[in-house]
DNA sequence: TCAAAAGTGTTGAGTTTACACCCATGC
DNA sequence: GCATGGGTGTAAACTCAACACTTTTGA
């Protein structure tokens, strides 16, 4: 059987952080190629032995020197045929999640040519990354109602109106605090710990814990996580 | 820019359809090559200059001589570097719905090797298949819950009790008739016509018909399509 | 007249919404 | 003592779940 496909296979990350009350996205400067200074997708071409979610975790190790909390495949981005224009590349985009440590220790070391930026403050995107960031952001958002993948962006002890903050500056609306407080503490997975932080003004605020293995179990059990707000 | 990468991609669908109260699943009947005389999904290489939905459009041309009603991008397939024998094979597979006219329109012309399956008793699948496959009944049984595709897999005017039939038989799961039916029509997006249908023993019954352009209002509106079972 | 499927309402339980005041701390 | 964010309860509206009998037709 003679095939003579020229398709080359890359992947591309989509890495969400959240810090300082807003959502931000890792991007890379572009060194070189067609794209070059501008500010991309952490991404590249697969190896020919390699699975296509180690090739991402490679790619974001070499380019950004992170690990991420959360990893799941987003969408593969290919009906452009021209979407690369030096070739025709298909994309598999990864979406991912930093915890905020990840975030911080990136932001003090600089390394490389990436940066995190607020996504209230993108600078313009090489290739097709706009649409594949619109479309991660939707992914994001769907998400954060029907899966528990909020915990993924917080540190692991964090306070209840971080946890709300999050949501409402993500899906950008108002959340009524008691209701979701309550609503949140009845799924029965969240471990109220005895540390307390006075990180903000006033009385100082209890930390709690996402218990995973709880969350799991519940899941088994046959639980459903839901959010919806007024 | 030297790249010397050699995988190919592919796609492959999954094609749904539902009649005598059962879910079927389009398979073809592999002729040459390492997995001959199994069965597979409807699939092939991608061409160089062709859209990867629209490679799946061809496919479903010329292998089985079909076109869907429903057509979505279901998972990326590439982890396992040895999924096809030959090559590093990258396979983006897309899941699909046919309703019952073209199902039965199929089945009485038997076109080329492609048949139904029912998917209670499907024969062993060529590659990963079984795998992708199994992928992709979950998303239709997840789908089914929050989106309103079932009535991709109806005939235009159909029952009610052939889609209360079409929940219960594909999520294996009892259903209040009269619970079913009340949330069903409280969302209005169903037309209620004037023909009957006495294709079954006892009383005739009203045939419906979804209007999809209402639901689409809808949608934008605010509304969000949800079925819960007890 | 019998068998088979279609059609139809009500009640109690549980969930969701709306809403406002006191608490603990730092300055 | 005041500014700041943390913490808490209740009542009304709504939605969901459970449940059984009558209707229309063909055989």
């Amino acid at each position: 059987m003679v095939l003579n496909q020229n398709i080359k296979v890359a992947v591309d990350a989509i890495v969400f952080g959240y810090s300082q009350h807003q959502l931000h996205v890792l991007l890379v400067q572009q060194k070189y190629g067609p794209m070059q200074g501008r500010w991309v997708l952490v991404g590249g071409f697969v190896h020919d032995d390699e699975a296509l979610q180690a090739a991402v975790e490679r790619e974001l190790r070499e380019e950004a020197g992170i690990t991420v909390n959360y990893l799941e495949q987003l969408y593969t981005f290919g009906d452009a045929v021209q979407r690369d224009p030096r070739m025709r590349v298909v994309s598999v985009a990864y979406f991912a999640l930093v915890n905020a440590t990840e975030l911080k220790l990136h932001a003090d070391t600089d390394a490389a040519d990436a940066r995190w930026f607020p996504i209230s403050a993108l600078p313009p995107l090489g290739y097709d990354h706009d649409h594949i960031l619109s479309v991660a952001i939707q992914r994001l958002k769907s998400k954060l109602s029907y899966q528990p993948i909020g915990f993924d962006l917080l540190p692991e002890y964090f306070l209840f109106s971080d946890l709300e903050n999050l949501y409402c500056s993500i899906l950008g609306q108002e959340i009524d605090r008691r209701n979701f407080r309550k609503k949140i503490l009845s799924f029965g997975f969240l471990e109220e710990t005895d540390r307390v932080s006075k990180k903000n003004a006033g009385r100082p605020a209890k930390l709690f814990r996402f218990n995973k293995l709880k969350y799991k179990q519940l899941e088994q059990a046959g639980f459903y996580f839901e959010i919806k707000f007024a």
